[in-house]
RNA sequence: GGGCUCAUAGCUCAGUUGGCAGAGCGCACCCCUGAUAAGGGUGAGGUCGCAGGUUCAAGUCCUGCUGGGCCCA
């Protein structure tokens, strides 16, 4: 623009831009634009460059340890949005108990053995084969488990990548994998503790079984199709002889091991007339199964029925009626014939009632020789047919017919599997043992702790442990895979009887062989070698037959552990192998563990027996859980329904800042709603925050903390940066005590809203008129700086925990040091503000301030005056405050008009119209003292004070 | 079917021991243009899932129901 300009607009906007100059406004190195894509992978290689967590261990060698322990995700796949919650969530645990003072070492884990692994990977070796030769089912165990852990590494690299870019905190270059040795070695121990307690047995469980391979089958190993079978309906006739109890069953060969009938408390039974005789059948499901009209004779409550005794209809036994939660109205006759050796209700229904877990059929699918002589050596499809004819017979079927049903195969041989019960390691909950000089069951024991040392976050935590214990059966231990932890047990050799070597020194011995060599030696061993650190002449408990025996005959077991067990035990196998668990004598191993709420049946209650059962004390003083990611219908979140958000994407889009900033301002106690938008709301929050601390840090260029620092006197206690100084103390300590209390949620609130409230919209809008017009070294500017900077240290820090990439970044730009790190820093202590005076009014003139602004509000509408500049404010005086010590330009900045003054006269607000008053031209403020001066232009005193005018 | 749990403004959520329904976002209107892909002000919005009950008084306590979630069966 060219000073030759003569005409009088273009001569104001040459004075204006004159004046602008001579303003200091603000100015920063830190961009509004976050750019979290590209920056924040910067900042991942900075810590590392650093050593970040290798500084956090040196520098917290002299503190207080706050042991939390990491569960392990399942290494198999890539993070989903549940993973992304639960390792943020710790993240903000482990920074915030860093920066309270803690030293807090962080080991992550994965979870590396078990079926899922297994199975995809004999999947994807089944239809082609393996390179190596051979396809998946002719594989030798050593050769899958080669494979299994191969692709076990592979998902632990792809999902250490996808947490590290979640900016957490962890020690990365150390984690454990519970197929690592030395791992399994420190599971083996707590096994042979439990073995030593004497609660480890060998009982009878049914199991799916594939009889082609001779085989139990997990879950994951069915797949159903159709298959027609025959269903009956069965008479039992009653011991008293008034009657019979109609049953019904699709399985004719279970009926057998028939050794008891199941009804509901709650149902109502009738007794009908029947072809001359009375059968008791449900209510609802009679003419259903009599297919007649006819009235009850007489109905009876499932409770009344309880105890009836009743013979079984081709073998010379008594067995009785029970009750079972489980028995419903939808099919059958409400009585369920019950077989605890062929059905997981009918066996838990068993144990409860004391029955045997009698299976009469053998490995082949054959009837054994307890079975009656017409059935020895049958199989079970044909006995099927038998066992309708017998029935036909004796004139117990009341009713035969053909069904097609939905029905369990192998899923490698397509053949029909059968429910069978096998021999399994079992955890006895209920026996009694001795450790630490107390004596209790495991269920006992645990209930005691959850009931009064644990604390649950919510607290209805408590409630679902405590109702999960109370109605848990033994502990499986075992399962017939290869892809795990082997069960130590060694059976005698062919023709030598005894129970199997399971004691606690051989269980050490092998432990101790698995710390040197791997699991894997278990398959590759002969024996003796596996027993090489075995004395069986020093082991008092070792079976007779033992002591007598060449090792090399031994066999080895073919279970595995289930692998609860193995991450139930990461307790020893993490913390105190790595000494950092609690000391000895703390009331437990870890402070904290935090994982989904679907782990209170899962890894809590799976650690806490083990750790119970080795050490006498619970794995954990706390325990916090998460709900689970809803879509944003509040319907459930998966895969195959479509509505699953992939965390590469989120990190693409919005940058993990964003992301963890949105999990921070979650209630996160139950269900959590999920959807893009959602995302999109929390990047708007972000850049408000960003803001607002780049509007603090950009109002400090030029300012010297310790050497600009003003003193606050007595008489400055009414100031707005004594408000200001008070509310940052405030925020200080709400945001302390929530991050203590894990109420993340409250402190991203209380932090959201002292940057968008108490800095955005009243501070820093107040003091905006003399940060940038009074002159850059006078008191009053350099007083409001000193606030700021005290507002910007503490808030940086405290957000430090939830965008550590964008506190790292702020808090560089604040100290103007490249290499420093918020990070490595406590959080700000804000008791030494407190020295600042600080006038309670305070409060009473915010208050009023609201009414004020509303008056002005109505004012500037019914007088059309714009600008609020063009104002001036006349109050009354605020009851039981004194008025008069405050400023009135900084009540007119908190207004944001030009004058300000306490009115006794007015009994309401009276707004000025000054728009016919003379206008600063620097800081366009009406001032009484704005008039001509020197330069040419109209000043108040201040801005031409601050020209030296 | 059972255990635990949830339902408050369009959205996300606060609502201690019963005592006049709150916040943020969004929305509407307005201002500023010296935080500018920023900033400020004012305002509208709710039969507290439904139905009973206890109480002078219920979002809050009790019972039932409906609809979600986790874990079991």
């Amino acid at each position: 623009m060219s000073d030759q300009q003569t005409d009088p607009q273009t001569k104001k906007k040459v004075d204006k831009k004159t004046y602008k100059k001579t303003l200091n406004l603000p100015k920063s190195a830190f961009p509004m634009k976050a750019n979290l894509v590209q920056n924040e992978p910067a900042s991942l290689k900075r810590w590392e460059k650093m050593g970040l967590y290798q500084k956090l261990r040196e520098q917290g060698s002299d503190k207080d340890r706050y042991v939390f322990h990491d569960g392990p995700p399942y290494a198999n796949g890539s993070i989903h949005l549940g993973h992304l919650l639960n390792k943020v969530l710790k993240d903000f645990v482990v920074r915030t108990k860093t920066m309270a003072g803690y030293d807090v070492p962080y080991v992550p884990g994965w979870d590396c053995h078990g079926l899922p692994i297994e199975h995809k990977v004999m999947q994807e070796l089944g239809e082609s084969g393996d390179k190596s030769g051979g396809k998946a089912r002719d594989m030798k165990p050593i050769q899958v488990r080669r494979k299994c852990k191969t692709s076990a590494e592979k998902f632990v690299k792809l999902q250490t990548g996808q947490m590290k870019r979640l900016l957490t905190v962890a020690d990365y270059a150390d984690p454990y994998l519970t197929m690592n040795p030395c791992y399994e070695g420190a599971v083996l121990e707590v096994f042979a503790d439990l073995v030593s307690r004497g609660v480890v047995y060998r009982g009878l469980k049914p199991v799916h079984w594939s009889i082609e391979n001779q085989t139990a089958l997990a879950e994951a190993e069915l797949e159903h199709y159709d298959r027609e079978d025959t269903s009956v309906f069965v008479k039992f006739d009653r011991v008293d002889g008034k009657g019979a109890l109609m049953i019904w069953t699709t399985t004719p060969w279970t009926l057998p091991a028939n050794l008891a009938v199941a009804v509901h408390e709650r149902h109502d039974y009738g007794e009908y007339d029947l072809e001359g005789q009375t059968v008791i059948v449900a209510v609802d499901l009679a003419k259903k199964v009599l297919k007649t009209d006819v009235e009850p004779k007489k109905i009876y409550k499932g409770s009344d029925l309880v105890g009836i005794e009743y013979t079984h209809p081709f073998i010379d036994r008594v067995s009785k009626v029970v009750a079972a939660d489980y028995v419903t109205l939808e099919d059958g006759t409400g009585l369920v014939h019950t077989a605890p050796g062929h059905g997981v209700d009918d066996y838990q229904t068993g144990l409860r009632e004391g029955l045997d877990v009698y299976c009469p059929v053998r490995d082949d699918g054959t009837f054994d020789d307890t079975a009656p002589d017409w059935l020895h050596g049958v199989n079970v499809w044909d006995a099927n047919g038998l066992v309708v004819e017998k029935l036909r017979e004796s004139g117990h079927l009341f009713h035969a017919e053909q069904f097609t049903h939905s029905y369990p195969h192998d899923w490698r041989g397509k053949s029909p599997v059968i429910f069978r019960a096998t021999e399994q390691w079992f955890v006895d909950v209920n026996k009694e043992f001795e450790v630490n000089g107390t004596t209790g069951s495991m269920r006992q024991r645990a209930l005691d702790v959850t009931a009064t040392d644990v604390k649950f976050f919510p607290e209805w935590g408590q409630n679902r442990m405590r109702g999960m214990l109370d109605s848990r059966p033994d502990w499986c231990l075992s399962r017939q895979r290869s892809w795990g932890l082997p069960i130590p047990a060694f059976y005698p050799p062919e023709g030598v009887e005894g129970k199997p070597l399971l004691t606690p020194a051989s269980v050490q011995a092998v432990a101790q062989l698995f710390r040197e060599k791997g699991s894997d030696v278990w398959f590759l061993a002969p024996p003796e070698e596996l027993l090489t650190h075995y004395d069986p002449a020093g082991d008092k408990d070792a079976p007779a037959w033992v002591k007598s025996c060449d090792l090399g005959k031994l066999i080895p077991g073919a279970d595995i552990f289930d692998v609860w067990f193995e991450s139930g035990s990461s307790w020893n196998a993490v913390m105190r192998q790595r000494g950092l668990a609690k000391p000895d004598d703390a009331a437990s191993v870890a402070d904290l563990y935090l994982e989904g709420s679907d782990q209170h049946r899962g890894w809590f209650q799976l650690s806490l027996l083990p750790c119970l059962g080795s050490q006498g004390k619970p794995p954990f003083g706390a325990v916090l859980t998460h709900g689970f990611m809803v879509a944003k219908d509040g319907r459930k979140m998966s895969k195959s329904g479509g509505n699953a958000l992939d965390v590469d994407v989120l990190f693409k889009d919005y940058g993990a800042d964003v992301c963890r900033w949105w999990v921070s301002g979650l209630n996160t106690d139950n269900d959590i709603k999920v959807d893009t938008e959602f995302f999109r709301l929390a990047g708007e929050e972000y850049r408000k925050v960003r803001n607002t601390v780049k509007f603090l840090l950009s109002n400090l260029d030029g300012f010297d903390f310790k050497q600009d620092k003003t003193r606050f006197e007595d008489t400055d206690a009414t100031s707005i940066d004594a408000w200001m100084t008070n509310q940052i103390i405030t925020v200080s300590d709400t945001v302390l005590a929530a991050y203590d209390g894990f109420q993340f949620r409250k402190a991203h609130e209380a932090l959201f809203n002292f940057c968008n409230d108490t800095l955005s919209a009243v501070y820093l809008t107040a003091v905006k008129d003399r940060l940038y017009c009074d002159a850059p070294d006078s008191p009053r500017r350099r007083k409001t700086q000193s606030t700021i900077y005290r507002a910007a240290t503490t808030l940086i820090r405290l957000l430090a925990p939830l965008m550590p990439h964008t506190a790292d970044e702020a808090w560089r730009a604040l100290t103007g040091d490249q290499d420093a790190c918020v990070h490595l820093l406590p959080f700000q202590d804000v008791d030494c503000m407190k020295q600042i005076p600080f006038s309670k009014d305070w409060d009473a003139v915010m208050q009023a301030r609201d009414a004020w602004l509303k008056s002005i509000e109505e004012a500037r509408q019914a007088q059309g005056i714009d600008n609020p500049l063009d104002c001036g404010v006349r109050v009354p005086t605020i009851k039981e405050v004194d008025c008069s010590s405050f400023d009135t330009t900084d009540l007119a900045d908190i207004c944001g008009v030009s004058r300000f003054a306490f009115d006794d006269s007015l009994d309401a607000v009276a707004v000025d119209d000054l728009r016919d008053q003379p206008r600063c031209e620097r800081s366009w403020k009406r001032d009484v003292t704005v008039k001509p001066r020197s330069d040419g232009g109209t000043l108040s005193d201040r801005d031409a004070q601050a020209l030296g005018l």
